[in-house]
DNA sequence: TTGGAATGTCAACAAGGCTGACATAAACTG
DNA sequence: CAGTTTATGTCAGCCTTGTTGACATTCCAA
C-alpha cells in the first residue's frame, strides 16, 4: 500500500475489526468474481452477436412476463433509449414479443417467445453452473453470508427490486 | 417462473440443497450488488470525465507501484490498446508517471503522482465505505461467507492473481 | 377539449471494449 | 553478430451499450 494512506482512513477502523486492507480485499474479491460471474454468459452471447444488455433483458422477462418496458427499466437502470434498442434487435430476431397492453395501450407487456426461452435457459444454465459449484465449495454457511453482504450492498431501491422479485 | 423449465433442470438439485430458485436468487443479488458496489466511484469519476476503466487503472497501479504495463493488462483483462487509451489520458492529466524499466529497459513501471494518490483515495474512501457499512449491517461471519463463495466465483487464473495481490 | 404526464421510438454521439497491422527498442539465442 | 522474441506504444476501424435530444402516441385531469 502506497505510504501515506494507512493513518488517514476515516473513523480508525481497527478499533471496529475493519482494517482499510480487509476492505480492499472485498473490494477486490467483488471485482474478481464479477469477471467469472459474468464470463460463461458472456462466451455464448458471443457467439450470437449479442451481449451482455440482451442477457439482462432475456433475463428479467423471462423472470416477470408481461413486464412492461417502465419496469423493465427502472430494474435495469439504464435509459429507456438503451434498452429500446437491445429489445429491437431481440424482437426482430424474434426471441421477444411486444403485446401493447388492453387497459393502457401506451404500456408494451414482454414475452419471450420459444426461441427466447430456449436462449435464456442456455445462459441460465451456464450461469447457475458456476453458481452452483461456488456454493457447493463454499457450503450452505458460506452462502447466507454472501447474501446478506450483497444485500446490504444494494441501494435502497435495487434491495427494493431484488425483494419484490422473490415473492 | 415460465413453464416447461422447472422440472428439466441439469442434476436434480433438490436433492443438494440448491435449488434453481436459490440459484437465481443468487445470480440477481449478483447484479443488484455489482450496481451498488461502483455507484459511489462512478459518481466521482462521472465529474472527472473519467469512467470505470480509468478507476481500475489507478486501484491496481495504488496497489502495487511500479508494476509493469504488461503485468496490469494481465490483472485488468483488457487488451494492451483499451488500457493503453485509458493510461495515455491518465498520464496527460498528471495522475500517473511511467519509468522506464533500469534492468529491462523495454519495461514501463507506472506509479500515481501525488494528483493521483489523492484521486485514488477520493474514489477508495468512498468505495469503502458502502463496503464497510455493508459488512457491519452483515456482521463478521457473514464477510467471511461472502468472500468464500465470491473466491469459489473467480476463474483459477484470477484467483491467483486475487491471492498473490493478499501478500 | 385541451394541456400535461406517461410511454415508447428514432437519431446521433461518446466511452470503452475488440481486432489487426505495424513500429521501436531491448533482450535473448544460436 | 544476425535473427528472433518480448514489451510496449500507436493508428485505424468496428461493435456494444451507455448517454441526450426530439418526437409520436396515449391517457387523464382540469
Amino acid at each position: 500500500m502506497p505510504e501515506g494512506r494507512s493513518g488517514q482512513g476515516h473513523g480508525g477502523s481497527s478499533l471496529l475489526f475493519l482494517t482499510d486492507e480487509q476492505l480492499r480485499q472485498g473490494i477486490e474479491a467483488m471485482f474478481f468474481a464479477y469477471r467469472g460471474f459474468t464470463a460463461d454468459p458472456d462466451r455464448i452471447l458471443a457467439e450470437l452477436a449479442y451481449g451482455r444488455a440482451h442477457h439482462r433483458a432475456i433475463h428479467f422477462i423471462s423472470r416477470s412476463p408481461g413486464t412492461t418496458v417502465n419496469n423493465l427499466l427502472s430494474i435495469l437502470g439504464v435509459t429507456k433509449q438503451s434498452l429500446n434498442r437491445v429489445l429491437r434487435t431481440l424482437i426482430g430476431d424474434g426471441l421477444v414479443i411486444s403485446k401493447v397492453g388492453e387497459l393502457d395501450k401506451r404500456e408494451r407487456h414482454l414475452y419471450l417467445t420459444e426461441e427466447g426461452e430456449a436462449l435464456e435457459a442456455k445462459l441460465s444454465d451456464a450461469q447457475r453452473a458456476r453458481m452452483r459449484a461456488a456454493y457447493k465449495e463454499a457450503g450452505p454457511e458460506a452462502v447466507q453470508g454472501f447474501k446478506k453482504v450483497l444485500e446490504a450492498m444494494m441501494d435502497a431501491d435495487m434491495r427494493r427490486a431484488y425483494a419484490k422479485l422473490r415473492d
